[in-house]
DNA sequence: TACTAAACCTAGTAATCAACTAGGGTAAGT
DNA sequence: ACTTACCCTAGTTGATTACTAGGTTTAGTA
């Protein structure tokens, strides 16, 4: 799985709305305070707005807040208006590729990788993240051994 | 996460492979019972022999066998070599990056993730998916509500 | 009413990658 | 010698990634 630049941006800026609260935060304080390229970050922002999970106020005072709560947002409702479904397959769905002969239960496979992928981005929302407090399920995988190494 | 036709093919062929046991199965053969594009296959097979995970034969009588058993072969261990780690966020590895601020605890999130995709495609072996018996941590997950609609 | 802050919009670009194809060289059997 | 089949280098086409530039519109403030 490829994080994009696009969606660990939008993520940590979400997580930036989140974290302020009410107040209506600008795009430019967004990218300074996470360190993020202003004008792609401008760009992100409007994608998330017209995905319905921010809204946002022009002008002086103006600036960007969440359109529903942070409990209710989570990284998979960010990643899938951005980069498409969690997992495809050539650019289909799993459930939807056919395989024959030696390889007809790959598709299990695939559909085991989305599932496994959805238990961990449905789960985890923007408010578990700023608290820096995730489900138990999801602890759970990054304290399993080896879990921080690479292979 | 994106599987690429590349690895698509390439798992597809290396089942069809361990599936002929131990006599070698020429290029062509494999692509055109799996219906794969020959040329595309053969630069993939060649890949999966400098990875170590195919033998080949050249001449008549030639073609590729598994250089380990199937069970010894995870979808891991094919995925690897020919795409790369299996998540990576903008080209770093999840362990790597470093986040500040509200978004501080999004690395655990990744990591999570990882440790995810390690749960299904470093458990299912050749030897599984020609069977067609997945492992039943996985078989649980492509039995769990949803597991096969899209979203 | 002017001024200014900030979102909004269209467009463009350089580099990389995905998914192939072409065509010849080399080794191994018969 | 002949054929089979792997081996190797190179190239192509289109899409995607990660940005940047520059102007337009809206909304508060002096």
């Amino acid at each position: 799985m490829y994080i994009s630049a696009k969606v660990d941006y939008a993520v940590r800026a979400m997580c930036a709305v989140a974290d302020a609260g009410d107040r209506p935060v600008t795009a430019e304080a967004l990218a300074s305070s996470q360190g993020l390229p202003p004008k792609f970050l401008e760009s992100i922002l409007n994608d998330l707005r017209r995905a319905g999970l921010l809204r946002s106020q022009r002008g002086a005072e103006g600036g960007y807040r969440l359109a529903r709560t942070a409990k209710e947002i989570t990284v998979a409702d960010i990643i899938r208006p951005l980069d498409g479904p969690l997992a495809e397959v050539r650019g289909l769905r799993p459930e939807a590729a056919n395989y024959e002969g030696a390889a007809a239960h790959l598709q299990d496979v695939w559909v085991a990788v989305r599932s496994s992928l959805r238990s961990v981005l449905e789960v985890v929302t923007l408010a578990d993240i700023v608290a820096g407090k995730l489900p138990n399920s999801v602890v759970k995988l990054t304290t399993k051994a080896d879990a921080w190494v690479s292979r």
